[in-house]
DNA sequence: AAGAAGGTGAACGGAAGGTGAACAAAAATC
DNA sequence: GATTTTTGTTCACCTTCCGTTCACCTTCTT
């Protein structure tokens, strides 16, 4: 399990980075300030940080600094909206890759993935349920021998379903995760891709099927 | 053991970071001048070179130049205080990391790690995916028996696409690494080469395509 | 039986990517 | 140094496909 600390002084940033990397697979810890990074730095296997450029305090360049020179960790750095001065000082200071925000959720993603690979660190995002296996990497899908390529929403739903199998998952808690805080869309629009879905999977498998719990939400169900 | 040449006129220079690295376990080759340099890269197996910029004679980014393209080795650049002129014309040559004077000895041991760690993979000077074989040195590409010339920017994208066989790369992260972090271009140029690529990847192969991952990226998809 | 929750098929609109051609810049050739 | 050729980028237009919405239907609950 690849774990990966966040330091933001914005609750809201820490929170929405936070669960992105978890619904990912990775473990997540949270700090709001340098010193409370270091005490996590100390205690937990931590594998890779993201900073915050401005923060209270020490700010980011001297966590980062300490981060990469204390820790032999990589860190990517949150910028504010494009100041290439801060580029150049985040470079300077030793950073991987750094961010500029505001930021897609995939992107960080993206760019997690390749800081780990460039560091060695095995990072195989792939999940199974049943006889599915999500390849998170590569978008891929596979049914025993067959594989899958679907639509991103899609992809994404089923890959949150997988990821607690025979576990309910509210209605809202799918829409929050796939679209995001601020869908303010017709809430039918999961009924449909959860529909495609099913037409996908049926045709495949029996034993991995999408269950609905009337009232809550959904649930892929794996039978044995 | 991991072998690295540095390359100053400044004596001063040359016996700092040669103490620095060789008390962190590396072995150390000097030269004042980039003949010498070249002379060393003949006789001795370097995995590394530190070169300064402002150098009598052949300047740095020349020999740069020469160390990548013709040795094919990472190169570390020594630019003298903050020029950023200096900096673009450093990563034009192809350096892989530079650092600004005057630096701190453990800044530079962190980049040297850094790109030698990324020089673990991809510095697999000939790279397979399936059938095609590519010659990073020669920019070259084999498909079968038959060879093919390909531009510099097509060439860099099918290295770096087969650099991680059927796995997806976003189009962010191809466009930086081909590109660079400051390609402000229009960003469908992206889609031309891959066109371009796939026109000539047709007529030579079936197994290896360049797929499309819509919202996401691309990915050479290999068949065996 | 009625209302609520979810299922379903079709259709629309738009985003993402594909493509051909023109243009610009660089290299090679003469 | 002028030319031709190759390479890289941009643009306009086209195609495809995905995400969303909507209207209507079915199922469940009480």
């Amino acid at each position: 399990m690849t774990s990966i600390l966040i330091t933001d002084d914005d609750p809201y940033i820490r929170k929405l980075v936070s669960r992105t990397l978890e619904s990912s697979g990775y473990e997540t810890y949270r700090a709001s300030n340098a010193d409370e990074a270091i005490s996590v730095l100390d205690k937990s296997g931590i594998d890779l940080a993201v900073v915050d450029v401005m923060m209270p305090g020490t700010d980011g360049y001297t966590l980062t600094k300490i981060v990469t020179e204390d820790y032999g960790l990589p860190v990517i750095l949150l910028t504010a909206k494009g100041e290439l001065h801060d580029k150049e000082q985040g470079y300077r200071a030793g950073t991987d890759d750094y961010i500029v925000k505001p930021f897609e959720p995939k992107e960080l993603l993206f760019r997690i993935e390749a800081v780990l690979r460039r560091y060695d660190k095995p990072n195989v995002q792939s999940l199974a349920a049943g006889e599915l296996v999500i390849d998170r990497n590569n978008y891929d899908v596979r049914i025993g021998t067959s594989h899958l390529m679907l639509p991103l929403k899609e992809f994404d739903l089923l890959a949150l379903l997988a990821s607690t199998p025979n576990r309910v998952l509210s209605r809202d808690h799918l829409i929050e995760q796939v679209w995001g805080l601020e869908f303010e869309g017709d809430e039918r629009t999961l009924n449909v891709h959860i529909k495609r879905l099913r037409e996908r999977l049926a045709p495949l498998t029996h034993s991995v099927t999408i269950q609905t719990v009337r009232g809550v939400g959904y649930r892929l169900e794996v039978n044995g």
